[in-house]
RNA sequence: GCCCGAAUGGCGAAACAGGUAGACGCAGCGGACUUAAAAUCCGCCGGUUGGCUAAAACCACCAUGCCGGUUCGAUUCCGGCUUCGGGCACCA
């Protein structure tokens, strides 16, 4: 595996060079799906915008031109061809550049021992992409030469490091001017450069320095000359489509996805092999191959590989022998798919109608490291079961959530300055702050030394920072952490521990418990007068308005934003609210009463022990499980009066509260009037009113 | 190297379609209650910028990573950077 090998490409553990081997493995055809796994994120409303970038970009849809250069002397092929975006720029090209694997690098050097060295030495190095950009770009003349198909002109064929088999047709056209790879690989071994773009403003492009990549008009390009981009492309398109020299392709970036590993536990690959190496997939009755569990280790390989049991297989019909692949899929594989068996457990087959019965998937919810690999491989099996019939959706989830990680403070202690750092937990350590909450040193509890305070990291075993919820479930209540985890952060941002957050949390229960019970006992027992709004006055009108606000702000929060944090924030505002309304009489008594259940509502998804009892004391007989989200009064939203900022120049100056109904006329004296003091000896040259917001006043 | 994000007080954060920056909470400071402590309640809480001051109140200015732009108005939009995080196909 990539992770297993050290940057100096040796194996991470035993040290011994890493080598690359080619080797058969199955594949499956995800690129036959690429214009549909593309075309469809438009319609994936609800995912987020960059889970859908980063799958563009991946899939990487391009439009190019098949280009076939025809080979000198070659005994091995006629023509080799290439791809290409940029024909523009074709008659730049100064030598080709191929795969290492390319069959017609390996012809050139099955008679050439030092070729073949050469060629083996290109492969050296990592296989991750970030890898084979950052590298050194390499390369070594194959010894042949191919005919450019407008010039004429003989150019080199080269291997080099940089170019992959597994896209396009593994070899590029080199045009060292306008491409930064070709640029370094021509520099480094003296290659010509030429320039065939210049810039569409006329101003000069400096090629020595650099490669030239921006789109302009062809130059010393003959008759191609002055011609733009897109001009140029369609011309050279044309010119070399009708003497059968090229042909328009689309290519994705997108690879198939290689699914074969060489480790034992894991799902089987349901193949089998005949003797002639031709292969046959396992008949569908004979499904799933399970993974033998009985098997004896020896070695380094996979059990399985060795196991007479596992990989002879006799065809029940014909006799015919054949044997088992014994690779096992990438698991990948399965996490594609669980989510569909999951609606069908205990099917007999793959998937039953269950499972389109619950398909597509509401709301999805994971990492964002997940957006290209896993979300991609999830879109495409879905696309797989619905082709084969098992469900009728094109995606298998219609919203989708990439929330954060839990982060804690570290803290360590590191003897020598390169020696390793021994990590505290922070239940260990007690930190000094100054007069403004600043932490200024740590030291740990149990010998008062000072220990280092390291940045704020994903909870792990490794730096100790991690806590048991379990620990603060038993000295806090479940409530008590759901609500904490939900307001410390909205779910898409990393959540920051913090056992004082916690504390204060559990302050907010029982400031809602004490004050639901301080209601009660005003009132020896519920409350059952119904708030009556034309008999209000104005406080109570003012408390009901912010009652019916908040349920209509967490109703959006929870049900359409995921963001709890802000929900709860708005329920605190809401009972601090209720907390300065000092009014015994029994209409209040009544609003109060109104408060506290939809407060109790609110809050039952999050902290469902507390508001199942609150809901009890508040005198109803229902469950509360089986209660409604509460929905806002709308004539209880309408306030008489508004408050708007008054500007001056963009700067606040003022304040001014007036009737709702208010005609534009009378807001702007309003707040001319408000801000007198600033307009003196200016002209007004703009008032802008934003309704329900503020008005702009332009002076000079 | 390429792709996608993020950056706001001492801290976690808020500002939902460009409109009063810092809601809500943590930490801190001051006070009430108490013999005392805990718990609870009340108040303050961006700026070692300037003005007026004994001090404050107050007023002005500055402030959402950095530089520039658009706009009456920018945390929000645009261009250019910096730093941090995620991904780059065998970690899953």
């Amino acid at each position: 595996a990539n992770e297993q090998v050290s940057p100096d490409g040796r194996g991470w553990r035993s040290g011994a060079l890493v080598e690359k081997k080619e080797i058969p493995q199955w594949f499956f055809k995800i690129t036959a799906y690429a214009q549909e796994l593309l075309d469809e994120l438009d319609n994936l409303k609800d995912w987020p915008d960059s889970v859908k970038t980063m799958q563009r970009h991946w899939i990487g849809r391009s439009e190019g031109l098949e280009i076939d250069f025809a080979l000198v002397y070659s005994t091995v092929a006629e023509k080799l061809t290439v791809y290409t975006t940029r024909p523009d720029t074709l008659c730049g090209v100064t030598f080709i550049s191929v795969a290492a694997e390319h069959p017609l690098a390996k012809a050139a050097a099955e008679s050439n021992p030092s070729l073949a060295v050469a060629l083996s030495d290109l492969t050296k190095g990592g296989t991750a992409e970030a890898e084979i950009e950052k590298a050194e770009k390499r390369g070594v003349a194959l010894g042949i030469s191919a005919i450019h198909p407008i010039t004429g002109a003989q150019v080199p064929i080269w291997a080099a490091n940089f170019v992959l088999m597994g896209y396009g047709t593994g070899a590029v056209m080199a045009v060292p001017g306008h491409d930064q790879r070709d640029w370094e690989m021509a520099s480094k071994y003296g290659l010509p450069i030429t320039q065939v773009i210049a810039p569409a403003d006329s101003a000069a492009a400096d090629i020595s320095a650099g490669a030239f990549t921006d789109y302009g008009v062809c130059i010393n390009s003959g008759k191609y000359d002055g011609l733009a981009f897109q001009a140029a492309f369609d011309a050279m398109a044309g010119d070399l489509a009708a003497v059968g020299k090229a042909t328009r392709k689309v290519n994705f970036r997108l690879r198939d996805w290689g699914v074969s590993r060489q480790r034992y536990w894991g799902c089987p690959i349901p193949m089998l092999y005949r003797a002639d190496g031709s292969s046959v997939p396992v008949p569908l009755e004979q499904l799933p191959v399970v993974l033998p569990e009985n098997v004896a280790f020896s070695g380094v390989t996979s059990p399985i590989k060795s196991d007479p049991n596992f990989i002879n297989y006799t065809d029940p019909q014909t006799g015919e022998k054949l044997t088992r692949e014994t690779d096992t899929f990438d698991t990948f594989v399965e996490s594609s798919w669980y989510y569909a068996r999951y609606c069908s457990p205990g099917a007999n087959t793959m998937l039953d109608a269950r499972a389109n019965h619950w398909l597509p998937i509401d709301l999805y919810i994971g990492g964002i490291e997940h957006a290209v690999m896993h979300l991609l491989y999830f879109r495409f099996w879905h696309k797989i079961m619905r082709d084969v019939g098992l469900v009728s959706s094109n995606e298998p989830a219609t919203k989708l959530l990439c929330q954060g990680m839990v982060v804690a403070d570290t803290y360590f202690r590191q003897e020598t300055s390169d020696g390793p750092k021994s990590y505290f937990a922070p239940t260990e350590v007690q930190v000094e702050r100054d007069s403004k909450g600043r932490a200024l040193s740590a030291t740990l509890l149990k010998d008062g030394l000072a220990v280092t305070i390291g940045p704020v990291e994903k909870m792990s075993k490794s730096k100790g920072n991690g806590v048991d919820p379990q620990s603060m479930i038993d000295k806090y209540g479940a409530d008590t952490v759901r609500l904490f985890s939900m307001f410390a952060a909205p779910p898409d941002q990393s959540l920051e521990w913090s056992e004082t957050g916690v504390e204060g949390m559990h302050r907010f229960v029982k400031r809602i418990w004490r004050m639901v019970h301080e209601h009660l006992n005003a009132n020896a027992g519920a409350v059952s007068e119904i708030f009556d709004a034309s008999a209000a006055s104005a406080e109570q009108k003012e408390l009901r308005t912010q009652l019916h606000e908040a349920i209509a702000k967490v109703g959006r929060d929870v049900g359409e934003r995921l963001n709890f944090n802000t929900a709860i924030a708005a329920i605190m505002e809401l009972t601090n609210a209720i907390s300065k309304f000092n009014d015994e009489s029994a209409n209040a008594r009544a609003l109060r009463q109104e408060c506290w259940q939809a407060i109790t509502l609110m809050l039952a998804p999050i902290a469902p022990h507390l508001c199942h009892r609150l809901w009890q004391l508040l005198g109803q007989e229902t469950l509360i499980l089986d209660q409604h989200f509460p929905t806002a009064d709308a004539g209880a939203l309408l306030r008489d009066d508004v408050t708007l900022a008054v500007q001056v120049n963009g700067k606040l100056r003022g304040q001014i509260t007036l009737a709702k109904s208010s005609a534009n006329a009378e807001i702007e004296a309003a707040a001319r009037l408000a801000v007198a003091k600033y307009l003196e000896g200016m002209a007004v040259k703009k008032v802008i009113v934003v309704a329900g917001r503020l008005v702009s006043i332009v002076v000079a």
